[in-house]
RNA sequence: GGGUCGGUAGCUCAGCCUGGUAGAGCAACGGACUUUUAAUCCGUGGGUCGCGGGUUCGAAUCCCGCCCGACCCA
């Protein structure tokens, strides 16, 4: 009979009697932590007795025993321990998966500290203290009239164990029901085990929830990349790194709102189904209203509504939230995705500056806990922040004056086309700077850099530089290649917001779709005075990817979009 | 849109070059085992080889088309 048969015979026995509710008492880290002492790893001379050595990927591990207690031993690369011997070793003691070891550990003359004592005093004695702990079967090993297993709940793993004497008729159901994947409601007492493993003996159980498939597999895990996406639930449970994701997301939402909270900002909802979507550049999800019998669009930006808002007197107002532009898949795009975006008014794109740099800071110590951003090869700091104009870094990489991006198009063209840009001919002027900013530029921006003082021509909401009339009072903030955020002093002119609608509608009647559509409603609001302001939007999940060194905007959305399959 | 790589047991993978009865480890099943922890030991079962076509006496393997995914390019 196939697994899932037989998993199924056993969930049949099983269905009338599964619980409604099951009252926990501590969740797993809760009851490690009672324990399990906290500490700071340190270096240490131990003796003891050498037992079951063993290879793991070309390193050597084995256990530490004196009679009392054991210790997981790592041995340092080319030590060449024996098994049965009486050995000093000195290494670094630290907690590894909850559990105390001995690592990088060398055979060494030291003065031995007694390992019993060490240990007693991190691995603390639980003294059959009783719990209920609700949790996945992970593990199981089967000897006969014991069984040990580990399960798992969302805080950690811990060990279970039964056995004929200590369970009672709770080690019969166990091993005629149970199975790996099964998750539990557990009652039982905790020990620690001849290994110094902490374990609850389990007493009596409930499955609270049968698994008719197995799980992953218990070395390698879930790999596949499309099965991982598909079922986030399997690889939430299998990969530590899926659920630390999750979690960081967590802290980034909460501390971005609690930063914006406490500088005296409002959260505020506003449409996601408009009848016009503007406020970027980008082509909509359009629908259908029956009632109304209406075409809407989702929104591709809460820009121009929070605006609005401004207008009606929320000085400081912000917006988190999922907005969606119609575009095509890949790393760094998701068609729907998280941006807050937020307006001071009174302020201008340099107070802005300001307040993001603290923002970023504030965000980065509240989800990592530290104020830089660790990559594969080096560390970001984001105490500080550099500022080059997008002009100066443009010259700086191509050699070219800002006279030469914004005079002609037929050289910029040719330029573009030389560089590999293709279908020249259907972008218009300031999609080709674009284009040679994001080729020449971009990516070499890795420290945390404003770029200020963007052209005009790509910018149809953000006012006119005070100092150059070119140009328009803007910045982003790159970090590791990324673009994060994007800001700049509002254009609260309603007159020559009409314009610029009105240039942008012209480059859409050339061939650009993504070009912005123009709002009457919002240009209406403008027209009973919008101070001055400042915005920005941060895009969440391209900030997730910078603070966790993804390349993937696809591992930091829980269920990203996929072509479905079919059945 | 273009290029490269991948899809074989529930999971991780080998087999494909050079066509000839579809493999391993884990998981599962049966047995031994009351402190194991990548448990161990003995034994057993398990496949729409992504889908469709073609070549061939014979296709997981070679050819063509399609689907899904990953990466790179634009």
């Amino acid at each position: 009979m196939q697994e899932k048969e037989l998993r199924l015979e056993k969930f049949k026995k099983l269905r009338d009697s599964l619980p409604y509710r099951f009252e926990k008492t501590h969740s797993i880290r809760e009851l490690r932590s009672k324990f399990e002492k906290d500490f700071e790893p340190f270096e240490i001379c131990l003796n003891g007795k050498l037992k079951r050595v063993s290879n793991q990927d070309g390193i050597k591990v084995g256990r530490l025993e004196d009679g009392e207690r054991e210790l997981l031993v790592y041995f340092s690369q080319g030590e060449d321990p024996k098994e049965g011997e009486s050995i000093s070793l000195f290494g670094k003691l630290e907690r590894k998966e909850g559990k105390v070891c001995l690592i990088d550990a060398k055979i060494a003359s030291c003065e031995p500290r007694a390992l019993n004592e060490v240990l007693s005093e991190l691995e603390l004695e639980p003294g059959r203290f009783f719990a209920r702990v609700s949790a996945r079967l992970m593990n199981l090993r089967k000897m006969g009239k014991a069984i040990f297993g580990d399960v798992q709940d969302w805080s950690g793993r811990v060990q279970v164990y039964l056995s004929k004497d200590g369970s009672g008729e709770a080690f019969e159901s166990f091993s005629e029901l149970v199975d790996i994947g099964d998750v539990l409601g557990i009652e039982g007492e905790l020990f620690r085990t001849k290994a110094g493993e902490l374990t609850i003996e389990v007493k009596r159980f409930e499955v609270l929830a049968k698994s008719l498939n197995p799980m992953p597999e218990k070395w390698h895990g879930l790999k596949d990349t499309e099965v991982r996406y598909r079922k986030r639930y399997l690889d939430l449970i299998v990969n530590e790194e899926a659920r630390r994701a999750v979690l960081i997301k967590n802290r980034l939402i909460k501390s971005i709102r609690e930063f914006l909270d406490q500088n005296g900002f409002i959260e505020v909802e506003t449409p996601i189904l408009q009848p016009i979507a503007s406020g970027a550049n980008a082509r909509p999800f359009k629908t259908f209203h029956n009632a109304l019998e209406e075409e809407l669009y989702l929104r591709i930006a809460p820009e121009l509504y929070l605006k609005k808002l401004v207008v009606g007197g929320l000085e400081r107002v912000y917006e988190l939230g999922r907005n969606f532009r119609n575009e095509g898949v890949d790393s760094t795009h998701n068609p729907e995705f998280s941006m807050v975006e937020f307006y001071a008014a009174l302020w201008d794109y340099k107070d802005m500056m300001e307040f993001i740099k603290n923002l970023m800071l504030f965000v980065c110590q509240k989800t990592l806990g530290k104020s830089f951003i660790e990559t594969k090869d080096r560390l970001i700091s984001l105490e500080k922040f550099e500022v080059k104009t997008y002009f100066g870094l443009l010259e700086e990489k191509t050699n070219k004056g800002m006279d030469f991006f914004l005079n002609d198009t037929s050289e910029l063209r040719e330029f573009c086309k030389n560089s590999g840009v293709e279908n020249v001919w259907n972008l218009s002027h300031g999609k080709l700077i674009d284009k040679v900013f994001s080729i020449f530029v971009e990516e070499s921006l890795t420290t945390p850099t404003f770029v200020i003082d963007f052209p005009k021509l790509i910018s149809p909401l953000a006012r006119t530089h005070r100092e150059d009339k070119r140009l328009v009072e803007r910045f982003e903030l790159y970090i590791l290649g990324k673009e994060v955020a994007n800001a700049y002093s509002e254009l609260t002119d309603p007159i020559e917001q009409r314009e610029r609608f009105e240039s942008q509608r012209t480059q859409k009647s050339a061939g650009d779709e993504e070009a912005m559509l123009a709002d009457e409603s919002f240009i209406e609001a403008l027209e009973y005075g919008l101070v001055p302001t400042a915005g920005a939007g941060i895009g969440i999940d391209r900030l997730m990817m910078v603070l966790t060194d993804e390349e993937s905007i696809r591992e930091v959305i829980l269920f990203p979009a996929l072509k479905s399959k079919g059945a």
